[in-house]
DNA sequence: ATTTTATATCGCAAATATACGATGAATTAT
DNA sequence: ATAATTCATCGTATATTTGCGATATAAAAT
């Protein structure tokens, strides 16, 4: 692109943006999934679950850390991912926003769209 | 890359994934932003409080429409686009399956990570 | 009829994302 | 000590996204 634009928006909105694309591939919502229905994971179980090289789970995996919406430590020979629940929650409750811009006037009627 | 493994995941992995990518631009975010506090709206008005020339601002509404989120319609000279509620509730109501997958297991404690 | 206005689409350049093999680093097993 | 295991990182190829100027389209105003 020609220029970027990022910081001509608004926090929140590249916030929300921000968490919405750590979530914005199917791998990743996959490793999610894994990551929700377990006490406690290793990065192998999660390759052996999905249709990817290793080296590409790994990478997917460091976006969702960097995004804050997982933790991991290294443990010995294994690393131990898991959801990060209050990071998690709180980006889900930021969809809020619009449901509060709406309140006054929305768009559900025949006669807009 | 090598080889697109979109194919390889579940459709409902799928789904959610492609809503987030449609907002994973805070553009994108910021469009609906402004559309969920209007009552109607038409285009010039959005590339008006956006950092970014109409053409790219009426891509990234076609973006937004292809997606589902949103519902346009031409009207004479101007267009007017508007948030389809039904269709957004539904998939941030789809966040849910997280949730529901760790009812049973999930990781919170210190011990875990 | 011509001009103006509003928006969409095209075509391109630059930036980012995706995927994987190869390799590295650290730990555990032999 | 050496080998095997587990996972991260590097390098690289390709695909997709982002952004905009130029242009097209179509209605409204003159």
């Amino acid at each position: 692109m020609a220029i970027n634009r990022r910081m001509d928006f608004q926090a929140d909105e590249i916030a929300l943006a921000d968490f919405a694309k750590a979530i914005s591939h199917p791998a990743r919502i996959a490793i999610l999934k894994i990551l929700a229905q377990q006490k406690s994971c290793i990065c192998g179980e999660i390759v052996e679950g999905l249709p990817l090289a290793q080296a590409t789970v790994s990478q997917h995996l460091k976006e969702l850390k960097a995004s804050g919406l997982i933790k991991g430590t290294i443990e010995g020979k294994t690393s131990c991912y898991c959801i990060d629940w209050e990071v998690f929650n709180q980006f889900v409750a930021h969809f809020g926003i619009f449901a509060d811009l709406s309140q006054n006037a929305n768009c559900q009627s025949q006669s807009c769209c």
